[in-house]
DNA sequence: AAGTGGTCTAGACCACTTT
DNA sequence: AAGTGGTCTAGACCACTTC
């Protein structure tokens, strides 16, 4: 079933002079397994497979990138521990999506008291483009002046007003995004972000730090001026480690916590 | 040089019917690397290795347990993962210990502004045995009024009062901490319980939420009453995931933010 | 029965560190 | 040169899922 492996790889047997070289010139230097990793991510990113989809099996693999199914699984084995796959036993190995039950918290780490998790309910202040304010484009490694598209929410936990979140999106990839749509579409926004904008969030980055309310903000939280919140500022990373999101929330803690657990 | 290997493992062959088998009864059922696994944490947890300490190569723990080096390298795989071990190609694998540039910042996400990070200073202002209150018994698996080390202590980086801590430690594992012993001690209160308490913390788990100073808090880091603060409370856990620290900080967030990845 | 990921082995060779 | 972890291969077999 496994392809012929004629040749002995350029990497694992460097005395083999001269030979022509199948793999070697794909990044700079490293092991086997991690250019093979590479090609997978690679593939991800152009949309070769999309979220959901099942990835070719690992033999399937190796036959294509011509190494041995360990090296592929290898490959895979680090991509499944960053989230961008996800393997099943006896199914397949599959493209991470937001629509999932088990990727819904993890960018999600605000948790109730009680326990009872409720999924919240969002209400969309405003919408709207605009030119990206300096520390904005900076974060988002944008030119200054570039368009973002910009979004002020309000989320309740079990109809309490616990969130207020401010985004700032790279225009050119969330070129199109309406109040109508955001507001129609159920469940978390990062499903919506990789239906319509092909655009899956890998990984993130937050500041948090305490902060009290101001007037405008405890109005919409209904709680006192000076109340303490807690502020996450979240820059969020797609394929190839690229910034296209900026948020920044404000939590009122009193009936949740942000959750966080270090290894 | 490596052992041979006369009888199949057990678990790679249960067709060997009745045989005698070596390790299967470790825990109930699991692959064999994960036995190996349980192993070598088992040998950490007792302190056959201390931290600073070598292990034996991947082929002596093979011989060892009887199986192949590729077994012992996954179990060790994990260990490393965790952050139980640590792999220094060319030279062996060592048991973690919070003596290291590169565990200090582990537990410690509180990030300055400037970027310039300054080791804090502590003052301890109280250390005394006391009884568990409810609470506390609870989170540390204790029974109510059990004896604790209670710790209160303010931290300055570089001058500023920043942070705010009470720890509540078992009684038991850390009879005779003494604030003496603090006092003269330099560097990570988690260096010192290694050291002299022969307590590694493993992980913990952290919850966060913003409050308000209240005015002996506010006094004593220097602001002004009903100030935000961030507040963690924190346990934290060792070998075969025994919880024995209660920490809660009040942190002042207004030169520090609490640094998170979401992966 | 067939296909998928998961485990285990045995052996070769590489890269790095120390002697 | 010797010892350590790191990579790669080839092949066997197991566990789980689907047909």
């Amino acid at each position: 079933m496994n392809a012929p492996l004629p040749d002995s790889n350029p990497d694992a047997n460097p005395s083999a002079a001269g030979g022509t070289t199948v793999l070697a010139q794909v990044p700079s230097f490293s092991p086997l397994y991690r250019q093979i990793k590479g090609l997978i991510t690679g593939s991800l990113q152009s949309g070769e497979w999309k979220p959901g989809d099942m990835l070719p099996s690992e033999f399937e693999l190796a036959a294509r990138y011509k190494v041995s199914q360990g090296t592929v699984r290898k490959a895979i084995d680090e991509l499944a521990q960053e989230h961008l796959v996800l393997r099943r036993q006896g199914k397949g190995t599959f493209v991470a999506t937001h629509h999932e039950a088990r990727a819904q918290f993890r960018f999600l780490r605000l948790m109730p008291d009680s326990g009872q998790q409720y999924y919240p309910e969002s209400k969309f202040l405003e919408v709207k483009r605009l030119r990206a304010p300096g520390e904005v484009a900076r974060l988002l490694d944008l030119k200054g002046g570039d368009a973002v598209v910009y979004i002020k929410r309000v989320q309740y936990f079990n109809s309490v007003a616990t969130v207020l979140e401010e985004l700032w999106l790279s225009g050119t990839i969330f070129k199109g995004l309406t109040a109508e749509r955001l507001n129609e579409y159920k469940g978390p926004m990062y499903g919506l972000f990789e239906l319509e904008f092909n655009t899956t969030m890998i990984r993130a980055s937050e500041k948090i730090r305490a902060v009290a309310a101001d007037p405008q903000v405890a109005s919409l939280l209904q709680v006192e001026p000076n109340w303490p919140l807690l502020s996450a500022e979240r820059v969020s990373f797609t394929y190839g480690d690229k910034p296209v999101e900026l948020r920044r929330g404000l939590y009122l803690t009193s009936q949740h916590y942000y959750s966080n657990e270090l290894n």
